[in-house]
DNA sequence: GTCTATATACAGATAGAC
DNA sequence: GTCTATCTGTATATAGAC
């Protein structure tokens, strides 16, 4: 028996995939009501415009990213926990070969069309590397926590869109082997060597 | 007095710089007709279609990027080369943080629709990507290279993405003095410490 | 709450006069 | 070679019966 809410999941989770398959744009409304078995004339009824639709996305890749989060920060480490994250992304390398990373892809994408949904997917971005500066304090980096977390989220992001653009999840794999040596190091000498060290302020 | 090819010229321009600041979708023939200052019927006789334009975009900007490294390349040294490429992405820091990376967005998007422009777009980074291996490989890093080559152009490309999200040029300028002591290090340990490490093999 | 039919707008592309 | 007018398809969104 479908819950009152049930079509309004259905419709958000095809979205949710068919936005990550072929970007925002390229997505219709039609497309999404086919994949979530839902008549077109009725998605009208759960959102009234397609950025709604969006909206509720990116909420929901929010939700997901900070529950995340959470089981990433059960590791006992700092460096565990980076490299859990890492080892999503490594876990995600097919998908992420075939359709590129769902938030950078987002942030990439709505950027372009600014407004509140490019805010949304951008939030997703920083609240990724809010969390990973965390760590790095938690490793004792202190005041080069900003940048090591930038570089460290841009390596992932980076990876993410060679792995994409060249169709070979490897690239995220081989990432993690090297990010894995590379926080060893840094936890060790509490010294950043790079392309990760600590520069200028980050704005 | 206008050339056989100037509409031609001012057509791709124009679609160039809107491709850049919209994306290939979102971009409309009527608007590059009019950034170009050529009526809307008249495109079609210089642009079969659509596709042709993007394939035009794409080729310029291969030329371009071609034109750039030949420049890079004469740089005293190898590290001073790929110093050269990073400064060019700070100098575009300003656009970057508005639109994007021209090259890394394309790719993106168009990742997503496959077929000869995705692939096209893609032979733009991959045309990077050995360039800077062949780089490495001056500063004698052997078989590493093509790893170091990978986490260099990720390293750039991710920063320019969080440039983009968080409308901050500054990432780019921190990530140049970033990757200059790292460089130093590289090639006076001849030992990549990371995240650039030689790992696995890149098919 | 649900769904068919349709309004409206605009995209890519073409016809054909000049 | 150039440009106006227009065809055709399809996207978002609405109206209104059920």
């Amino acid at each position: 028996m479908p819950r009152k809410t049930d079509k309004r999941v259905r419709l958000v989770d095809a979205a949710k995939a068919l936005i990550h398959r072929q970007g925002f744009n390229l997505t219709t409304l039609a497309d999404i009501a086919q994949e979530a078995d839902v008549p077109l004339g009725n998605v009208y009824y759960y959102f009234k415009t397609k950025e709604a639709i969006g909206e509720a996305v990116i909420a929901n890749r929010g939700r997901e990213l900070h529950d995340a989060l959470q089981t990433w920060e059960k590791a006992a480490n700092a460096k565990e926990r980076l490299l859990a994250y890492v080892q999503f992304e490594v876990d995600s390398a097919e998908e992420t070969a075939k359709s590129g990373c769902p938030v950078g892809g987002l942030c990439q994408e709505l950027a372009k069309q600014g407004g509140s949904l490019a805010d949304a997917a951008a939030k997703l971005l920083s609240d990724t590397m809010l969390w990973a500066e965390k760590q790095f304090q938690g490793m004792g980096m202190g005041e080069a926590s900003r940048g090591l977390a930038m570089q460290f989220v841009a390596a992932v992001q980076g990876n993410a869109l060679l792995t994409n653009t060249f169709k070979d999840p490897k690239i995220l794999a081989n990432l993690k082997v090297s990010l894995s040596k590379w926080l060893d190091k840094v936890a060790s000498t509490k010294n950043a060597t790079v392309p990760i060290e600590k520069v200028e302020e980050y704005a």
